[in-house]
DNA sequence: CAAGAAATTTAGAAAAATTCTAAAAATTTT
DNA sequence: AAAATTTTTAGAATTTTTCTAAATTTCTTG
């Protein structure tokens, strides 16, 4: 465990809802100290990923962002506001244990669509 | 509809399992249009994608790969092989219709683990 | 705690993936 | 068939990610 690596899950762990790009956490980490580089940064994460602990999430856009956690859950991507929402589905585990014939690491349900707060607001334009 | 168009939607539903990068697409298109663009087919993937006639898929490695079809269903990422497996749960949408207060424009549920063929290979090695 | 070994970080270059641009070509409309 | 519109081309530019070798930090062990 170095500072590096420290500061850049702090940084990820900071941010319940906006699931960072590569970029931001190299900015934000960047304000703690000043000299970390983008090398690291990414060495970090994938190391993170690898070990676990934190979800690469990719698909919208050119960058790929960053989940605090591994734990597997859906995320809806708002195409409004395009931030991207955890939420879990309490039966899915069993639903898959009883059809797969095959090994699941983890999986990950992505939704496209529009979150609660934006579709409010085009109902109210 | 071009020809190069044509050719880009030729390319990736000559394929049902293997889920073609941009890059590949581009090759194979270049067989039959030795003058085709990058760009076009970039251009093409984008358009294709918001037409929803393919899909986009992310998530492992750097490069985007393309889906023949749009309609909604899971992916498998075997682990091993790297191969991209379809496969669709047919009680899906109603679990999703129950619960979700959001618009809905598609999903995609994306297992990691290692197929079928795969596991038997390891198991018997 | 110090010395050596191992692992990590740095800075920047390099590579890979994608997007942009303006002119040319193709397609569609009239 | 001419004019208008859309698409394509080629290559540069940009963005994102990976690589590299030297320097630094962390870990291990005496």
């Amino acid at each position: 465990m170095t500072r590096q690596r420290a500061a850049i899950l702090e940084v990820i762990r900071s941010d319940r809802c906006r699931h960072y790009t590569a970029e931001e956490i190299f900015e934000l980490a960047k304000q703690k100290l000043p000299t970390i580089s983008r090398a690291t940064v990414y060495n970090n994460l994938h190391s993170l990923e690898a070990e676990e602990i934190i979800r690469r999430l990719t698909g919208e856009g050119g960058s790929a962002r960053y989940d605090s956690s591994f734990t597997p859950h859906g995320h809806l991507f708002c195409s409004d506001c395009g931030q991207i929402f955890d939420f879990t589905i309490p039966a899915f585990s069993e639903m898959l244990g009883e059809n797969a014939d095959c090994i699941v690491d983890s999986y990950e349900l992505k939704i496209r669509g529009v979150c609660k707060s934006c579709k409010k607001v085009r109902v109210s334009e």
